[in-house]
RNA sequence: GGGUGGGUGCCCGAGUGGUUAAUGGGGGUGGACUGUAAAUCCACUGGCUAUGCCUACGGCGGUUCGAAACCGCCCCCACCCA
């Protein structure tokens, strides 16, 4: 039955719904849900870790719901203290509405546009007067804000917490009240403010929301949730062949978390490949093989998937070299090694360099050299090699 | 406003007048192994075409032949009290 099936969908990967039974009668009564996410546009680079998020306000469009993406443009000059163990810094306007640019451009690539609607909450709370505000505020007490974990932590530790932080979490339920939300998506750093909301809209009278809350993705280190700063991420923009690298070379252990959260294989293939594996019948690089094509297709198509697949292979067979090597062009003639290794960004400094080469992680054109004075010289094409993977084409200018 | 304890390399953290670019860990990079990953092992991990020179231990001055370390002032952080 269909319904089932959309049930399963709706599920897939999903932490914690409350209240189910809510979101059931929802869905019972047959008409588009609203389908709320809230964003601070503080981040425009996207990675797989975002579209987690994404990837299932995805699923409810293909279900027939809409989507209300809403920009807090005005909540990201607040700073929202989720997750966080101290205050954010507060961004300009014009900051944050240039990112929210960036950011939806993105977040288009996986979420449809046609059943999207953004709004950006300044809209509202650009017009609240300071009575309104204070009675907003009334609706929650000290004691049940510093319920929050993240706020208890920070009390406790005699760390600061700045009032505006408390107002926060009942902006964000505002919002929800603002556009009627049904459902509001998160990670399970969400779930305070997200349980605002709900109390918020039934304290005014209206439907509450339901809370649906995703896991967190690990990066590919597969210890720290995926970020850029801790570069362990892969950003939706990264060619396919960086991409399929990066995803072939993932942790084992998070294979089936990424089939899970980032592909619409059926769980139970995804569960057989795992105990295949467990029990040895299975290679594990062939699943992973299997999902760095599923996403590099997501977002690149297939052929360019094939390509890079191939690729990988005949790289580490040594038969070849990639495809997306970067540029460098130099003018003909002798060059210092290291010279020529800061030049094309395999190094920060000769220094750098020159211990590459002493440990001998550095090529020219397929012979290894380890001596750190070196002299390359340049005519016509050539091929530089740092480490196994690290490639830069240079030619002569 | 008062008191206490602190600020060291990418991060944590030793060092309290002299072979010190600074013990140790983490992370990172390179190499071996492998399945590409993990685990393990080895090496490297401030800059400089370099047996040396320069820059670095919150900031600025001072004491000294010599300071990250001692003195003075300043800035910043945490804790306790108001």
């Amino acid at each position: 039955m269909a319904d089932q099936a959309a049930w399963t969908l709706i599920k897939r990967g999903v932490l914690e719904i409350i209240e189910e039974d809510d979101l059931r009668r929802k869905l019972a009564k047959g008409a588009p849900l609203n389908i709320k996410l809230g964003v601070d546009p503080t981040a425009p680079d996207i990675h797989l870790g975002f579209t987690v998020v994404m990837r299932k306000l995805r699923q409810f469009q293909d279900l027939g719901h809409n989507v209300i993406l809403i920009v807090g443009d005005y909540t990201a000059t607040v700073g929202d203290p989720s997750g966080k163990n101290k205050t954010r810094p507060i961004l300009s306007h014009s900051e944050v509405l240039a990112n929210a640019e960036t950011y939806k451009q993105q977040f288009f690539k996986i979420v449809d546009p046609a059943k999207t609607r953004v709004v950006y909450n300044g809209e509202w709370f650009g017009k609240l007067s300071f009575t309104e505000t204070t009675k907003l505020m009334s609706q929650i007490t000290v004691a049940q804000m510093l319920e929050r974990d993240d706020f208890q932590k920070r009390y406790r530790a005699g760390q600061p917490i700045s009032l505006h932080e408390f107002l926060y979490p009942m902006m964000q339920a505002y919002d929800s009240v603002m556009i009627d939300a049904d459902v509001e998506l998160g990670g399970m750093d969400q779930k305070f403010n997200v349980l605002r909301g709900r109390e918020l809209q039934r304290s005014l009278g209206k439907e509450p929301q339901v809370g649906l809350f995703m896991p967190i993705l690990l990066g590919t280190d597969g210890k720290e949730k995926m970020s850029k700063s801790l570069g362990n991420y892969i950003g939706v923009n990264e060619p396919p062949q960086a991409m399929y690298h990066k995803l072939y070379s993932l942790s084992d252990a998070l294979v089936e978390s990424y089939f899970q959260l980032l592909t619409d294989v059926p769980l139970e293939d995804v569960a057989a490949k795992m105990s295949d594996v467990a029990s040895g019948k299975l290679n594990p690089n062939v699943p992973k093989e299997e999902l760095a094509r599923i996403i590099v297709t997501q977002y690149h198509g297939a052929e360019a998937a094939d390509k890079a697949a191939q690729q990988e292979k005949k790289i580490h067979a040594g038969e070849a070299l990639p495809e997306d090597m970067a540029e460098l062009r130099v003018t003909a003639g002798e060059i210092w090694l290291p010279e020529l290794i800061v030049k094309a960004g395999l190094a920060k400094s000769n220094g750098e360099a020159r211990r590459l080469i002493e440990n001998g992680g550095v090529s020219f054109d397929e012979a290894k050299v380890t001596d750190p004075k070196a002299q390359v010289r340049i005519s016509g094409r050539h091929v530089l090699r740092c480490g196994k993977r690290n490639f830069v084409k240079v030619t002569a200018a």
